[in-house]
DNA sequence: CTTTTGGTAGTACGACTGTACTATCAAAAG
DNA sequence: CTTTTGATAGTACAGTCGTACTACCAAAAG
């Protein structure tokens, strides 16, 4: 055996490489070529430890959105202990907005992939086309979760709080990148709605 | 001058084609070829009404974004004599909603586009992507009005509630598009929410 | 009639794309 | 040492794209 390469390494190189071009350039930026000459190897190279441009976009996917997940796990850990329903909601929820570069490239990658998704049935059937879904019942059960500690409105339709509350963030998200509305504002609005839904117990914000 | 042919039709023929493929298949399955054999044309007749595709794209979203505007209007002004607000604004809402053909493509290409303006200023600069920053500031005026007619609470903070609301309904619609939830579900949620910012006058739904 | 010209079709070109293929290099194995 | 083999590079190919170009047709103008 003659050199020796951390096969995951380098999929983690080339999915940053990739990410990196999606971020500031568009997924259609995306090409064998361009990973390549971002990650500084020769397309060959990307071409070995991925059989195709497909395999290789699933990947930088799951990795991107498995990075993001675990953020927002951090984040909830963080919100306090014991957490209450809020914080964790909140915690949630503005991790969604594209505040910080990473966050940022996570909304407009997962967003284009959204939109292939609608007209191409083998990206709908993804794993992480499911994520929404699982943060929906989340969110329900927070709720519902607060509504039996008597933190939150008992005449609330959870469900369709946590399902209204996770659509603006998203739609915040989006106009945040497109520009219409800063990050601060978009944070500040979500407490907002946040605030007439699941208020905050008392005082000091983090 | 030999055979007569109307320039605006051929064009709108030609827009509607682009259209039904970025509906069907997504707008990166429109090519010149691809919208020329849609429309039943050759390639050189779409070159001949639009000198390029960059052209017909902009020319097609411009279309299309007409014919939804004109349907939002005919929605606000059947909205009832005199309009109450809360009319008004679920007409603007739930209309951004896909739930035909023509509005989920508009939905639809209109993302595509909003993805691809991200990275390409040339795109962010078309007039059309500054129609949620009017959509924002009119249901602004409306809450605000609501407020002046005792018809919403005083305290809501009618900017806050008119970005949140939107970004809600477009948030609601992407989830439609990708099929997490039922258009009737959206709309019900959508009311829902309506109805603890501007509740309804009374009784009977139209 | 002939001439002009708006409209349509076919074709060709250069630039890209993903990917298969071959060659090369260096380190481990014998 | 020689042989093997994981890793990297370069190249070539078939396909698609937007677009420029030429040719053709038929109706109006002279």
């Amino acid at each position: 055996m003659p050199k020796l390469a951390d096969h995951g390494q380098r999929r983690a190189q080339i999915a940053e490489a990739l990410l990196r071009i999606a971020g500031s350039s568009g997924l259609h930026a995306v090409t064998m070529r361009s990973v390549a000459a971002e990650a500084g190897f020769s397309v060959s190279v990307v071409q070995y430890y991925f059989e195709s441009k497909e395999k290789l976009l699933l990947f930088a996917l799951q990795y991107l959105a498995r990075r993001v997940s675990e953020r927002v796990e951090a984040r909830v850990r963080a919100a306090g202990s014991p957490p209450t329903a809020r914080r964790v909601v909140e915690a949630v929820l503005t991790q969604a907005l594209p505040t910080d570069a990473e966050s940022r490239t996570f909304h407009l990658v997962y967003t284009a992939y959204a939109v292939l998704s609608v007209t191409d049935p083998a990206l709908a059937a993804q794993p992480f086309m499911s994520a929404p879904d699982e943060m929906r019942a989340f969110l329900t059960d927070q709720i519902r979760a607060a509504q039996s500690a008597g933190e939150a409105p008992a005449d609330l339709d959870a469900q369709a709080e946590a399902t209204g509350l996770l659509a603006m963030s998203a739609g915040l998200g989006t106009s945040v990148l497109l520009g219409q509305v800063t990050a601060g504002d978009a944070l500040a609005i979500l407490r907002y709605h946040l605030g007439r839904i699941v208020p905050e117990p008392e005082g000091v914000r983090g």
